[in-house]
DNA sequence: TTGTATGCGTTATCAG
DNA sequence: CTGATAACGCATACAA
């Protein structure tokens, strides 16, 4: 492949010329522009950017971290952050893991030198400090993080919120037993929405019941799964609040089989506001999220954070909104708990 | 941060002695081994991988080119693609683009020198040229392709025997007037499905009416409003193919909320198997494609191709398969149109 | 306006 | 087994 040496020579220029032309440098002249320009096209050069950031200390690239996520969440949150992150003219290095912080590390260090900084989501609490280390090479924005860090900014979505809005909605349409289907043990959204919901519980002067607390995994499978075990509950509650919709709908799914009218017999309510979420039947009360503008808010945030005297410390929250449907009776009004805020969709494909 | 020689400096040895520690040469003393991982853990060294592959030529890097997906179809492909390359130890660089081959080669472009070789889902046909021009730098895999090429390897899916199969299902359930809801223009996805349709109708010598192909976009409203579009067909069709499950999913729905029975009055069917299909009510006669075998295989043939004698020219198909649900009337039998491939899913979150 | 020379952080080659 | 030194491809002070 051709180098900026062969370019130059065959321009019968400097390499130093062929770099100015191809950084836009204002004391070329027209003529010599136009022909390291032709030469360039004809020996098909690409410059190496490797080679260029190496000597530049930028790479215009940011390091994305996430979780191996399979579902609308997750191409909502990379959206988000590819579309913000072009505006920019930066890229993006993905990369997916399991829950270690030890492979969070690994994966910060692999990327050294071939970003400027970092979008991640921390697994737990126990990564803090492996943050704080990472921070310490790049500048982090964290996503959703289930801690209090002061070593770097993040974004977060309205778990709480969102969830103890949705149960008290619940309360209000008269419902009295109010079982939880939980999301997978140490995930931070997880804890949050079930920390919301009994906060709220409690609020209403309801005691919270063990009983009432079952364990799901976020797919739709175990929303379907766990239906016997709802209905073996004594007394049968009248309203099932799964911690996301992919759960809700397995279960309303399971429960209609069973012969179980919703919301009649049992209400369900579901938490992300997916995109099929008003198309099921009957269609789901939920928490509306903003995936794509969390991973946009973010890298917006780590520009803010980038430049002269970026705080790095900023916490911001994005608000989830209660959206109320079919599927727990009571009216049919959308409220809003916060501000809503527009986000730039796009067309797509299959 | 500490480079390399600050490390050795620190250690009092040379460079070339702490490169040796990092890439594992048995060359080195046990000792002195010992004390460069001491000095560099002391100094938070983390070596540079851009100046590293500066000199090695490898970067241990794929690049991948979607188009703006915003569904599972991208996250599956995305997982596919992330859990090959993992395997390998190699990283992705990701990045979206909308619809325009100039925009595919500025991206490959700016990649040169971080990348080894590129996952490439091309725009369209007239793309043809600049992927022949991008694998001249180094190869490259096709995702997909619409077009034939003798530039690089590819690997596509099913559409149009998935398409087809379902049609002729369609037709031996006993449905005569079939129309379809088609895909946005220039889509190859919904070219090649639509294909498949048409080729089953004339093979059971059913000519094709302009009048039953719906322009649709592949998005759930979509589907929604061309219910009305459907209705005012005359004759009626007695079943509407969706070219894609959300679309599908978008016309059940309003179809039901004009009163008009699921399979009962007219027949729907969809395509991709989303998860979700399975649960919604009637739940979905599709057609499944593994988007997580597509992206995984790309990777798995851009590691054949790259080896010695690697052929760059293969073209892989994975089959897709008719998923005999409920919205189609019928009986309930899963039936496979070629070998069913078995793909390693994983644990996920919200 | 252009060329020369130096260095970015690492690995590879060759002596020792 | 280890060290000195020349690359890798590019950008940038400085000189012309």
């Amino acid at each position: 492949m051709a180098t900026i040496r062969d370019v130059a020579r065959e321009a019968g220029v400097s390499t130093a010329t062929v770099s100015r032309v191809y950084n836009g440098s204002s004391l070329v002249t027209e003529s010599t522009t136009q022909l390291v320009m032709e030469v360039a096209a004809r020996l098909d050069y690409w410059p190496n950017s490797a080679a260029r950031s190496l000597i530049t200390n930028r790479t215009y690239t940011l390091g994305v971290v996430l979780p191996d996520l399979f579902n609308e969440f997750f191409s909502e949150i990379i959206r988000g952050i590819d579309h913000a992150a072009r505006a920019r003219r930066y890229q993006i290095i993905l990369s997916c893991f399991h829950d270690d912080s030890r492979e969070l590390i690994a994966m910060a260090k692999s990327m050294r030198g071939r970003i400027d900084g970092l979008i991640a989501m921390a697994p737990d609490a126990g990564s803090a400090k492996v943050i704080a280390n990472i921070s310490r090479h790049f500048p982090v924005v964290l996503l959703n993080p289930g801690f209090q860090t002061k070593d770097c900014s993040a974004v977060s979505i309205a778990n709480y919120d969102g969830a103890r809005a949705l149960t008290r909605h619940l309360l209000e349409c008269g419902h009295q037993r109010i079982a939880i289907v939980k999301g997978p043990a140490r995930n931070v959204d997880a804890e949050e929405r079930l920390r919301g919901y009994r906060d709220a519980l409690s609020d209403a002067g309801v005691n919270s019941d063990p009983s009432m607390e079952i364990l799901g995994d976020f797919r739709q499978e175990s929303g379907e799964q766990i239906c016997a075990d709802i209905l073996r509950i004594r007394p049968r509650p009248d309203a099932v609040f799964a911690t996301n919709d992919y759960m809700a709908i397995g279960l309303q799914s399971a429960l209609l089989a069973h012969g179980v009218r919703v919301p009649e017999d049992i209400a369900i309510a579901g938490f992300d506001d997916i995109s099929l979420a008003g198309y099921v039947n009957p269609s789901l009360t939920t928490v509306g999220i903003d995936a794509y503008g969390l991973g946009a808010k973010a890298v917006r945030r780590w520009f803010s954070d980038s430049g002269a005297g970026g705080a790095r410390t900023q916490q911001e929250i994005l608000p989830a909104r209660l959206i109320v449907r079919h599927s727990c009776g009571g009216s049919r009004i959308d409220r809003i708990s916060e501000e809503h805020q527009s986000n730039e969709q796009s067309g797509g494909s299959s």
